[in-house]
RNA sequence: GCGAGUGUAGUUCAAUGGUAGAACGGCAGCCUUCCAAGCUGCAUACGUGAGUUCGAUUCUCAUCACUCGCUCCA
């Protein structure tokens, strides 16, 4: 069984997980709504991150902070200059460079154009007669400068004075807040401030269905530590995550480490990690583990003249904390879980069913409740159903033979379906099958409440 | 944004310058009752807009969306 991308979209298509955006009007170029399943898998996905990361761990809380910030964040963050790139393109070969790039790579980097204007690199592109690193032609378009992220107004004049952004990340509103959370909550270092929720990036180029779009939830933390020791913390968190995703039924296989080369570091960091995933197309980057040092803590603490440092109670020493941040991309998550889960069996009998092997934490329904037969046992059916959804989410279907709705559920991951047949009636006993092993055992309501609630426990 | 390709029921595919068929799926009913059985019936499509034409799903243009590359890094 070949895994291809084109199966696995379409099955997230057709299953009712995930939708494309406004396709009543012919859609929203890299948008998609997210189906009932769909929430359901991304819900169970987040929870299980904010118990990990949150609740089971003393040291950390979570905040959720306005997607509107104020545009100085912005500014001290780096994110409204970091966050453009002066691009051109090779009118010969059509090809697409960053021009400060061209400028670094042409001088073997004995040119830094860092803090150049547009002029300015344009300029030295032509003088030097820098040619086009694919064709070698010296025909380029004018530099275009494409900002990250998504302009807005706030309130009803649409001036530039009014202009505000939507938050390109999370990170910023954990470094805003610090300050608030530390005092308010009395933490000491070391701990870190999560948060979840959506950003916004104007992509140049989104794609790859839900694994690059211009809206995205992300799941960050901020660990705050005494610089020194976010040498000790980075490992910390990375070998964390990914026993994570593991423990989930992430496969082994199709993740791995990759650590950035020095060249390669973004401004704000000393040392990143990724997490990368092989998906249908390649390996790609998943879960991003970066040493941000003390650097957002001191832009904002220059910035807004605030003072940002930590008191340490023991030492009397005041410091701005080291960060360590863990950050991750629910719908990426989505999508590796859902690529891993996805598989087609060959039966004995020589048909084939569409399983999703969803972890039973993460599976969107935990039970579906059919009636054998209809008539008769739609009734019980409906108060079993009624009784186990106060605990976990069922499903209800009485709709064709058996068989098939085994398969409807195995379709969409659910790791039980409960059948109510005339023995029920008698003593209280159904049948539960399971998804992977197809095995069916009789047993009482409670025990099959029981049973679940043991497995869906994370 | 640029280059190449694609666009017909929910899905996978047909046919045609005279407005469309199938399979699977869905729904209703009958029958059956623990792994996609059968029978009957029903619903659902030419991405959108304009042009050529007596007439366009078919030809032309535009537009929108998707895919692949240039890009990016949650």
């Amino acid at each position: 069984m070949e895994k291809t991308f084109e199966k696995i979209v379409n099955h997230a298509k057709t299953t009712g997980f995930v939708f494309q955006g406004s396709e009543i009007y012919g859609g929203l170029s890299n948008t998609w709504d997210f189906g009932p399943y769909g929430v359901m898998l991304k819900d169970n996905i987040k929870r299980a991150w904010q118990k990990k990361f949150i609740q089971e761990d003393p040291n950390n809380v979570e905040i959720q902070a306005a997607i509107l910030m104020n545009p100085k964040v912005w500014e001290a963050s780096g994110h409204l200059k970091g966050f453009s790139d002066p691009l051109m393109d090779c009118k010969q070969c059509k090809t697409r460079h960053r021009a400060d790039q061209l400028i670094e790579n042409w001088s073997n980097g004995t040119v830094n154009p860092e803090g150049w204007s547009n002029e300015k690199m344009e300029e030295f592109i032509k003088e030097n007669n820098i040619p086009c690193p694919d064709c070698g032609s010296h025909d380029f378009t004018n530099i275009r400068q494409f900002n990250l992220m998504f302009k807005t107004f706030q309130g009803t004049l649409e001036d530039a004075k009014n202009t505000i952004y939507l938050r390109p990340e999370t990170a910023q509103g954990m470094f805003v807040d610090f300050k608030n959370v530390q005092r308010a909550y009395r933490k000491k270092l070391p701990f870190g401030i999560g948060q979840i929720g959506k950003s916004f990036r104007n992509e140049i180029t989104p794609g790859n269905f839900i694994f690059r779009t211009r809206e995205f939830e992300q799941m960050e933390m901020e660990f705050f530590c005494a610089p020194g020791t976010d040498d000790e913390w980075f490992p910390y968190w990375r070998k964390f995550c990914m026993d994570w995703i593991l423990s989930l039924g992430g496969n082994p296989e199709n993740l791995r480490f990759r650590d950035h080369e020095k060249e390669e570091l973004s401004f704000y960091s000393k040392g990143t990690t990724d997490i990368e995933y092989r998906f249908p197309w390649g390996w790609g980057e998943l879960w991003g583990i970066a040493d941000r040092t003390d650097y957002d803590l001191t832009q904002h603490q220059e910035t807004s003249g605030k003072d940002m440092t930590y008191l340490d109670p023991t030492t009397n020493e005041k410091y701005l904390p080291y960060v360590v941040e863990p950050a991750v991309g629910v719908e990426r998550l989505f999508f590796m879980f859902f690529t891993d889960a996805y598989d087609e069996e060959t039966l004995e009998s020589g048909d084939t069913r569409i399983v999703m092997h969803f972890h039973p934490v993460l599976a969107p329904v935990k039970a579906a409740i059919f009636p054998l037969k209809k008539k008769n046992h739609s009734e019980k059916a409906q108060e079993i159903y009624r009784s186990l959804s106060y605990d976990f989410q069922c499903a209800y279907d009485d709709a064709g033979s058996i068989g098939k709705r085994y398969r409807r559920m195995d379709e969409v991951g659910t790791p039980y379906c409960i059948t109510v047949d005339d023995q029920t009636l008698q003593d209280g006993t159904v049948t539960i099958r399971h998804r992977d092993t197809m095995e069916q055992e009789r047993m009482t309501i409670e025990e099959v409440r029981a049973k679940i609630l043991k497995e869906i426990r994370f």
